[in-house]
DNA sequence: CCTGTTCACCTATCAGACAGGTCAATCATA
DNA sequence: TATGATTGACCTGTCTGATAGGTGAACAGG
């Protein structure tokens, strides 16, 4: 038994768009015809020819413009996406740190190699305001994420911080809801200082073992939680 | 001066409907109203609504089915996106292989603490299959690729495994132009198979030291290569 | 040279109409 | 009674004509 599927007229015509678009080798920026002449091209009505479009503008092909038209987005920006189902527990979540041990760990890696004397001082006075707020009693979670980032910055590869941005997304989804972010917090922060002072003094290793330390108390706090 | 900017009606109509997502709690599989009844509830035209719709269907946020209705999809998938403007040059290719290191090194290391005896004679079939093919002198890709993915497989971390099968897509777009395949697999072949040794006998750190020289000889190979 | 008008060309959005998919209740027949 | 066809309510799919409004170039007047 063969699955018969209908093919919707509008994937139809975004497939035909784009087979347009690579045979024309269109570039980033160029033009496609407008609306009007599509629909003649490609014989179907202007709602399909819209949704199609919209469709496509959705995954970041073309671009529409009102008053102007069509245009073709930049084919050379390499999207990559994943999806993952998750329940919050912990085997999840033990799975996720363990990817973010990864990812980050290689940031911190080449931070400690890599760190800029300006970046320092950034990360400094990040830290500062840390501890003001940490010892103000105020939430710390802006201030925290702003110090990874910071680090990651520094790490001085756009692929790998493209990487772990979008899956930054994921990790504080995740963890925000079932541990507090108090909780999360007073956990890791003193080696927040430890590391960057290793990565300041272009430490490596030491970086890396303070970075294990804190995902080690992370651990801890999951494999504590009782589900 | 402020950038004024429209807000095309599609998307206000879009981001409604995911907040009535949202309201509602509407789960997986939950059915929205019909699209002639959120024309009324938005007041909004027909095609506005189709076109938000097709742009949410695009983003995995619900699926229309003809004849059905339109219904929501899983909202505890998580979907990570990112994008990397890449042109093919050493740096780039570099700090692609950063990224491949902190991954597949964990996968790696993973799964030399948790193969199954199973797994060990899927790969050793695999091994022997890339062995037979190279010494026909045939395109070892395909196998070489399922290889990774068992191993991958092997780590048992579900979210490691998204993420790495997604970034593989770039990791091999961006390796086969520059590089020929057969220079590639030249150079790893060896590896592979001390590599596999070591996560069969449970041997973390001589795995990794093996990922790593494999690693390090696709880093000479790119540093090698002359733009 | 600068400025405002006009016009051709586009997209944005709506409303109405018809085609066709889906499903369940109903009804006829063996 | 059981089975199978029919019908009708409820949907989405698609087309079309009309109107509104954005954009930029050509053009005319100061």
């Amino acid at each position: 038994m063969k699955k018969i599927q209908k093919i919707h007229l509008y994937e139809q015509v975004s497939q035909e768009l784009q087979n347009y678009i690579q045979e024309k080798e269109l570039k980033e920026g160029d033009k496609l015809p407008s609306v009007d002449r599509l629909t003649e091209m490609f014989g179907v009505g202007r709602s399909s020819l819209r949704e199609a479009l919209r469709y496509l503008e959705a995954n970041e092909i073309v671009k529409i413009e009102n008053g102007k038209g069509v245009f073709v987005k930049d084919m050379d920006t390499f999207r990559f996406t994943g999806k993952v189902k998750i329940e919050i527990e912990r085997n999840s979540l033990l799975s996720i740190l363990d990817v973010r041990r990864a990812l980050e760990g290689k940031a911190i890696e080449l931070a400690a190699r890599r760190i800029t004397s300006k970046q320092i001082k950034e990360i400094e006075a990040c830290l500062n305001e840390y501890r003001r707020l940490k010892e103000g009693g105020q939430s710390t979670s802006k201030i925290d994420l702003a110090f990874h980032q910071l680090l990651i910055k520094a790490a001085a590869n756009p692929i790998l911080e493209s990487v772990l941005n979008s899956f930054s997304v994921l990790y504080n989804k995740f963890f925000d809801k079932p541990l507090g972010n108090t909780q999360l917090f007073d956990a890791t922060y003193p080696f927040h200082f430890t590391m960057f002072e290793a990565i300041a003094a272009h430490d490596v290793p030491k970086a890396l073992s303070e970075f294990d330390k804190l995902m080690n108390s992370l651990e801890e706090i999951i494999k504590a939680y009782e589900v």
